[in-house]
DNA sequence: GGAATGCATTGACATTTGTCAATTTTTATG
DNA sequence: CATAAAAATTGACAAATGTCAATGCATTCC
């Protein structure tokens, strides 16, 4: 069975591998890291785009906040992937704002620089278009989930991608431990921080999940997958 | 004040234009066209893509059917839009259903032909990772909406849409006439289809819609604007 | 290490939305 | 144009989810 999670992440996607040797040098020429501290901006919905970030280590949400001030997270970047690119091909302002969840480490390259690259290069153009055609199927996945699937379901889906994301490189042998606010996970969810904790609490009483302080460990993933209903 | 519902769909975009001359006429050698019945399956989620699709004539539903057979809509292409070649540029399977809500006429591109002009073509890729770029803009508002707007608000932006899609080019100054089955509007909204009729009832009362037979017609579109509470 | 302070949890309740079972209306068909 | 079939509507009710208020627990900052 082909893990269906799979279909609602981007596993990895950077747009540095792949690139040829000297196109690979050249952008690694103009990049500028950048420390950031947990809970720093990086973006803000609206904005006009000053470049791609490709993200070395920490975790990033990109989130839509609407008129009355609720936060809906639309994504979780985690380490290798890249993103703010889509707004520079396209011409528009940002319409996600993107802030740390957890300090983190940026390579930062000019809007100039990349679009620059982008006309010279021959492979480039192609590996964007691969990586934001596949990423309109996590998207139509993602609405199908928020439009039909119960919090319950939602939540379970949620836990078990989080499960992979939170997985450590080096300690890989050790349960993922999932590390976010209530407000993050329950905007994440899409639900009220309230109906989010009961549902934790129903998870921990059938011995799904286990939580330390706000830290979650899933102990029984199959049985998310029960839950969650994929399809 | 810009039109918020544009962010809400792709308006018009197609392949086709902005295109050279000369790249234009070989692509028109290859296409064919297609005229397909009301209800008629274009392609099928999890199927492998055959060729782009050129909507001449009529209106197309994409959709995902979950394990419990229920349909989710996640767009709805009219007139002048191009579709079907996203999973063509990642390799991957259908990741929705296509189906005609009318009768339709399509040019349809064999992937091949497709794949061809685009290695080619100098304006191509472009033209598509704008396009693709500006997509996720409507892919994440349609995402927060349905994580936390009310039914009532959804079928208030849903209207407000479909009232820009079933304008009629030659008769402009006439009041667009929504035309799709409860069923399908239910699915595209994301509710139960009693709730939708209750909703639909609802707003008849307050004269902001009127009906013929399962006809739309929107009366009060700034009400609707006001319900939906777009950000 | 002990307050503050912010975050997490719980309870009570209101509201929204979904489901099932009729019934009525519309549309398609001979 | 009559009739069958499909689609739309309504009612009654159950289930899911959100909101508000109160309390408990954890971090962090002296």
């Amino acid at each position: 069975m082909p893990l269906k999670i799979d279909n609602y992440h981007f596993s990895r996607f950077s747009v540095l591998e792949g690139l040829p040797e000297d196109e690979s040098r050249l952008l690694k020429e103009k990049m500028i890291r950048k420390e950031i501290k947990k809970g720093q901006l990086i973006y803000r919905q609206g904005s006009f785009p000053r470049g791609v970030y490709f993200l070395r280590k920490g975790k990033v949400k990109i989130y839509q906040t609407n008129s009355e001030g609720k936060e809906q997270i639309i994504y979780i970047y985690t380490r290798g992937e890249s993103f703010g690119y889509r707004p520079i091909l396209s011409a528009e302002p940002h319409p996600v704002s993107a802030k740390a969840l957890e300090d983190s480490v940026l390579s930062f390259v000019p809007a100039q620089s990349f679009i620059r690259l982008l006309n010279r290069s021959s492979v480039l153009p192609n590996i964007l278009l691969r990586a934001l055609s596949r990423e309109f199927s996590v998207w139509a996945n993602h609405i199908s989930v928020f439009a039909q699937k119960s919090v319950r379901e939602r939540l379970a889906l949620a836990l078990l991608i989080l499960n992979e994301k939170y997985k450590r490189k080096d300690k890989g042998h050790l349960p993922p431990v999932i590390n976010l606010s209530r407000d993050d996970l329950a905007n994440y969810v899409g639900t009220a921080k309230e109906t989010l904790v009961r549902m934790l609490q129903n998870f921990k009483e059938k011995k799904i999940i286990r939580t330390e302080g706000r830290r979650i460990i899933v102990l029984d993933p199959a049985e998310l997958e029960n839950i969650s209903d994929l399809f």
